[in-house]
This record gives structure tokens, C-alpha cells and sequence, in this order.
DNA sequence: CTAATTCCCTGGAAGC
DNA sequence: TGCTTCCAGGGAATTA
């Protein structure tokens, strides 16, 4: 399921395909996506300037317009020959330049929207929280959040108006590094803690899209290959598993809707 | 205002 | 083999 790494690498192989392209033509196969895809004709014989990222999604700007492309759960775009025959769940279809993209969503909770060229206004762009790559995500930035807040911290750090892409795997895996259990009140977690866990959000992203990303089954980049952090996740999908530090069984609870694996012992709880 | 819950969707695994 | 049930979850919309 794609978060910021798996984004992240789309964006960076989708950039290098298309940026100063041409866009031809666009077949629209299927426009029930978690919103219509609305008329994309506007975007014929435009150029595209820029492809850049803000939380989990694309940004393709063009000289007076931009695509916001999210890829929801299952969401992955191919690079691919006219002639391969289409697949199951390609919905919509760019020829940009001299290669043809497809965008595949089995679940169809991604999304295509068109937005202003500069979107920062866009309903869905204008509320988030900061970039957890940035320096704008610190210590004093996320302890005063987790002071404030009566949620878990785990709830609290995957809440994309606080701070984008930190989806269930990377806020499983950085709060156990952390040694935080996901259960605990974030108001209880020492400002020690809360510097750990900045700290390990941004290591964990960061050595994640230096693996193109996690794939469980659904990822894969532009040119179909998967992505290799899987072998360094810790506690996600490890239930009933020896730990790797303690060798306790790693447990799973819900916690907002959401699977949560951690260790008993590694990540004890305080309240 | 915040926090919790509901809902959208399909494929794969498990149960019978 | 084939059906049914459960689970995965991003995140906006809805409800409390």
C-alpha cells in the first residue's frame, strides 16, 4: 500500500519519463475512482512543466493547470508499449511524449483531480500537516501536537493534518525503534521519546525510498518492480513472531479501525 | 472545536 | 471444488 516512500518513488521514475513532455491523448476507461475523474481534455497539447510531491500525492503542473494524482490502497501507474494489451483495473491511459502510462487500481480508493496550477488552495492539499522529510517536522513541532491531543500516538502520527505519509507500516515500524508502544496516550510520551520518534520517522522513510519502497503485494513503480524495504520491516505483519531484538512474541491490536503490531516487551506501556 | 466511527472497494486467505 | 466470511487500509464524510 503506497505511502510517502512508495509515492516518492513513483513520482521520481514518473518525472523522469514525462517531465517537458507533450501530453497526445488520454483514455479514461473507468471514471469510479474515490471521485469521478472529471474531463481531462483540458490537459491535451500541454506540456508538463513540473512533477513534484506534497503527502501522498502527484503533482503534475502545467503551465496554467495540475493533475493531483492519489493512489489510494492499490493504486500504481505502468510504464508500458501501446501494444501491451490493457489489464485488469487500468482506468485511465496518458501518451505523454512518446510513452503511454497507464494508472491501475484494483480497490479504487485512489483519486485523479484536476487543481489550479498551484494547488496549495485545493481543498485537498490545503489542510495537511507538514512534510516529515522537512525541518519543519521536529521535536518542538510534534511535542506540542502530542501535548495538546487525548489520542494514541500512534492514531496521532498517522493523522496526515498532522503530518503527511506516515501510513500503518512506517508508524508501526518507527514507534517500535522508538520503543513507544502505538497504544500509549501521546500526552504521556516523554519529549525524549517524541525526538526519538521524529528522529526514526524520517530514517525509516528515508531508507525506504532507498529501497523503492515496501511492496506486500499490490506496490509496484513505474517500471513494475517492487520494492525492497519489506525485508527490513520489523513488527508490521510480524504477529505471533519472535521479536528480533527480545525474541518476545510480536502482538497486534486495533487501534483507530487499524491492525497495530508491536512488542510487549521492546514497547511497554506506561499510561 | 476534537475525536471516534463509517464508508468506499477488490483480492486473497481461511473456514465450512 | 465452490461457496461464504473475514481482513487489509487512506482518508474524507459523517456522527458524537
Amino acid at each position: 500500500m503506497p505511502e510517502l516512500p512508495e509515492v516518492e518513488t513513483t513520482k521520481s521514475m514518473l518525472k523522469t519519463h514525462i517531465f517537458g513532455e507533450k501530453i497526445h491523448k488520454i483514455n479514461v476507461y473507468n471514471k469510479k475512482l474515490r471521485w469521478p475523474v472529471p474531463d481531462l481534455s483540458i490537459l491535451l497539447d500541454k506540456d508538463v512543466q513540473d512533477v513534484y510531491r506534497r503527502g501522498k500525492y502527484i503533482v503534475i503542473c502545467f503551465d496554467d493547470i495540475s493533475l493531483l494524482v492519489h493512489l489510494g490502497m492499490t493504486g500504481s501507474i505502468w510504464n508500458v508499449k501501446s501494444t501491451d494489451v490493457l489489464k485488469k483495473h487500468d482506468h485511465v491511459e496518458f501518451f505523454i511524449g512518446n510513452k503511454v502510462l497507464r494508472y491501475n487500481d484494483p480497490r479504487r480508493f485512489g483519486s485523479i483531480l484536476l487543481a489550479d496550477k498551484n494547488p496549495k488552495n485545493h481543498k485537498l492539499i490545503t489542510k495537511l500537516g507538514v512534510e516529515p522529510l522537512t525541518s519543519d517536522f521536529d521535536v518542538k513541532y510534534l511535542y506540542s501536537k502530542t501535548q495538546k491531543s487525548t489520542r494514541s500516538i500512534k492514531n496521532l502520527i498517522m493523522d496526515s493534518h498532522v503530518v503527511v505519509g506516515v501510513g500503518n507500516i512506517y508508524a508501526a515500524e518507527s514507534l517500535f525503534k522508538s520503543m513507544i508502544n502505538p497504544m500509549e496516550h501521546s500526552k504521556n510520551v516523554s519529549k525524549e521519546k517524541i525526538g526519538k520518534l521524529v528522529e526514526f520517522i524520517k530514517e525509516i522513510l528515508q531508507q525506504s525510498i532507498l529501497a523503492g519502497g515496501t511492496t506486500l503485494k499490490d506496490y509496484y513503480n513505474v517500471e513494475g518492480t517492487p520494492g525492497y524495504f519489506k525485508q527490513q520491516l520489523r513488527v508490521y505483519g510480524r504477529k505471533g513472531e519472535d521479536c528480533y531484538v527480545c525474541k518476545s512474541l510480536i502482538e497486534q491490536v486495533t487501534i483507530g479501525q487499524r491492525s497495530s503490531a508491536f512488542c510487549p516487551n521492546c514497547q511497554p506501556l506506561n499510561l
